[in-house]
Order: structure tokens, then C-alpha cells, then sequence
DNA sequence: CACACTTGAATTAGTCGTACGTAATGGGTT
DNA sequence: AACCCATTACGTACGACTAATTCAAGTGTG
């Protein structure tokens, strides 16, 4: 997807990092770095390397004469992109899917208001694009034409609120909307009232009204929260 | 503050984090693994497994031939606690500062109303054992206990809201709200109304009240955003 | 002559193995 | 119960080698 395998360690980091976050080694539970070099076949300096990543992401603590003891999962970096990936690769992803889309639901409403605000010339001009684009996609199954746009305008949204924190919040975004077509259930193409909605927030922020903006962009993520109440009640 | 020199490459990462993050390296910079570890006089394993660590936050990427190159602002991982510290540490954080309370007057009052239908009833009581110690140390000058419940009371909403993302930022909220205490002007007393406001959260959560609990964080977050108007228009 | 392509040398990170240092643990002794 | 010491696994250092990528010189071609 993003970086894959960019170098052993990260071979290690593919195959560790979705086991621990998938819950298969339970919080407290002790590794030892020269039997996962071992198992891994690689050098302690690499598997080190690993386990340094896997520490800097609060998934595991390294302490002398112990081991490497993975840490609760409330201690977990969860914003960090690559953990998102693995857990939304895993088990709890139902789970880690709600969890991001009741955070979508809280920022992006805020995020279309300040967009309205702050968008510029330019990036009002590639919202309507996503927006045309998905109306142009929303029927004939042509679902994956539709999310390349859908995730476009999600991210013009968010980067054009100016503030960074939600700027960065697309990446996200993405993989939420991307998994929602890909692994949950979407034979059928996208509510039309949804596609309306997003083109409604574009000339929203086109013309400057954050009121409305924000408006319709909530109504956008009260129903992706209610899908996901159809789909896993 | 939370892990500090837990080794070699964590005093490394203590000095050059910041120094990336304070755009000391702007973007495109290169730096070679072998001078760093000899600039720190440290041997070069430990410097690999720092430049790992940067390279996860993706403040950095290394190649082959090439060296470690900083990764632009717009790519690195900003959520990364460790980063947030640094960038407060450093030199943009009154932007670091605005950027985050917006993010908070975005989840706030979302995890606020969540926690109003979730909260236990022991999460109740200490929102209002909370509160109390906000209204008993909100005059006379002491600022470091006013603080510390400050904090506990978002910490307790942002937990009781049941959803981990929101969770998780409690120690980024915290982090902002000492800032605010320690280094931004703030000499005189809190303010009486925000310290009602705080209150007024607790019995609304206490009620089951979504919307109230909403409405009143959500004034809470203005006070905080006009405050930093104020300090930095 | 200008341009594109090939080749090879230089450079820098990547990997490995070993040796030794060091702190935390657990058991044994006083 | 307090203390001491051996064990253990991570922490650090060093050196040698590998491999990939860049850059430039050289070559061929239009």
C-alpha cells in the first residue's frame, strides 16, 4: 500500500505489528528479540529495529532482563497510519471502523465549516470536480470510480480547512471509505441522497457558508454511522 | 516527561527530534547515518534504531545511496504524541497550540455527548469530584491544582465517551492545557464562567443529557479558542 | 553536432555476527 | 527480613561485507 517492505525489518514490522494488534499476543505477554530473530530469520540488529518501531508506537515496551512485553491496548498509538492498517487488516476491524467513523463524524462537520471559510479559488474548483465526479459514477456499479472521487473530496475538505491536525486526518478517511466498499457489504451503488448531499457541501463551501456547510457535511457522517448500525447493529 | 532516556538512541531521538520538528532541516535536507552517530558520538547501531523510530513517525526516510532525507511538514505523523511534545517544545507552538485546540473544539463536544449516554456511574463521580476541585482551587492563586483537575475532568470525558480515538487524545488535551498554564499568559485566576461551564458538563453528563453536555463543552472549547485570539490575534 | 543509451565506479544505507557492558530479577545465604 | 550474587536478556559497539542507487564518463546513433 503505502511503503511495503522497505527492507527486512519491515518484512518483520508486516507480519509482527498485525499480530500484536489483532490481539493474538495478550497485553503482558513476554518476547524475547533472539527468538523472534530466530523465528524471523534475520539478525538481532534488524530484529531490533523492529522492535524499536514497535516501541515507538506504543504497541510494546523493551525492559532489561524481561523482554519485549506488549503494552494494553489503551496505551496504543491509534492515529498512528500504520497502526489503523493493521487493525482495520484484522479481527477487531468491525470495531476500529466504528471507532474512526464516530471520529470522522465529529471532525469533518467542523472541518467543511472552516473549509468554507478557507478554501481557496483552486480547491473549491476540485471539490466540484469530486462532486461531479461521483454524481457521473453513482450508478452502474461503477463503484470504484466512485470512491476514487468520494475519497478526493473528502480530502479536499479536509485540507482545505487549514488546519493541519484535520489535514491529516485524510489518509484515514480514506482507508474508512476505501474498506467500506472493498470488505463491507456495497453490492448496490451509493445512496443517492448521499451523492446529493456532497455536492450541496461543495457549493456550500464554494460560496462561503460554513453554517450550511457543516450542516450537510454531519448529515453526511450521520449516515455513514447509520450503515454501519445496518450492517452490525 | 513521559520516557525520557531510555537509552542511547532515545537521548539522540530527544535532540534531533525536536531539531526536525522545529524545521531546523527544512524539507529535502539530507543527513548521513554515519555523521549523525559520530555528531552524537554514538556507535552507528544505536543511531539506525533512532532513525527507524523518525522514520515511523515519517519525519524522515532513508535511502540507499542517498541518506536520510526530511520528509515535508505536510507528511509527518502529527498525532505521534512524541511529536506533539516536540513541536510544543519548539518554536511553532502557538500555531501547534491553535491546531490542536481547534482539533479539540471539534471532538470535545462529540465525546462529551457520548459520554452523557456511556459514562459508568463511578465515571460520574469523579467528573464531579473533578469539577468540585476546579471550583475549589479556581481562586487564590493556585493555578497548578486548578490544573491538574483541568485535566482529569477531560480525561474522564473523553474516556467515558466510549470510543477509543477520542480516548486517546487525553494526553494531548493534556498537553495543551498545561501548556496553557505554564508557559502562555495566564497569571490571573481561570475564569469563573468556564469553571460554571465545567460544572454545568458534569451534572449534564450526570443526567444522561447528550445534547446539554454537547452545547456546554462546546462553549467550553469557544472560551478556549477566543482565549488564544486574545493571546495571539 | 546533439542526443540518447550503456556502462561502471563511487557512495551510502542495509545486513550480519560477535563480543562485551549493564541492569533487573530471582534465589540463596546470613 | 535484609543482603548478596549469579543469571538473563536487552543495550552498545565494532568491523566486514552486501546491495542498491546515483552520477558521470564513455559510447553509439540520429
Amino acid at each position: 500500500m503505502s511503503t511495503p517492505g522497505r527492507g527486512l525489518h519491515g518484512h518483520v514490522l508486516d507480519t509482527l505489528g498485525p499480530a500484536i494488534t489483532a490481539g493474538e499476543y495478550p497485553p503482558g505477554s513476554v518476547l524475547r528479540t533472539d527468538e523472534l530473530a530466530q523465528h524471523f530469520e534475520v539478525s538481532r540488529s534488524v530484529m531490533r529495529e523492529a522492535v524499536r518501531v514497535l516501541e515507538s508506537m506504543h504497541l510494546v515496551e523493551s525492559r532489561r532482563r524481561v523482554g519485549v512485553t506488549v503494552r494494553p491496548k489503551a496505551e496504543w498509538n491509534v492515529y498512528d497510519p500504520q497502526v489503523i492498517r493493521w487493525r482495520l487488516a484484522g479481527t477487531d476491524r468491525p470495531h476500529q471502523l466504528r471507532s474512526l467513523t464516530v471520529l470522522r463524524s465529529a471532525v469533518e462537520p467542523a472541518a467543511a465549516g472552516l473549509a468554507a471559510q478557507h478554501a481557496t479559488a483552486e480547491q473549491c474548483a476540485e471539490l466540484t470536480e469530486c462532486a461531479l465526479g461521483m454524481v457521473a459514477n453513482s450508478r452502474g456499479h461503477k463503484l470504484q470510480e466512485y470512491l476514487v472521487h468520494d475519497i478526493a473530496f473528502h480530502r479536499v475538505i479536509l485540507a482545505a480547512s487549514g488546519n493541519e491536525m484535520f489535514a491529516r486526518l485524510g489518509d484515514v478517511v480514506a482507508e474508512v471509505l476505501a474498506g467500506r466498499t472493498h470488505h463491507e457489504v456495497m453490492f448496490e451503488d451509493p445512496d443517492p441522497a448521499a451523492v446529493t448531499l456532497h455536492v450541496q457541501v461543495a457549493e456550500a463551501v464554494r460560496a462561503g457558508d460554513a453554517a450550511r456547510a457543516r450542516e450537510l457535511t454531519r448529515e453526511i457522517t450521520v449516515g455513514a454511522l447509520q450503515e454501519l448500525d445496518i450492517l452490525a447493529p
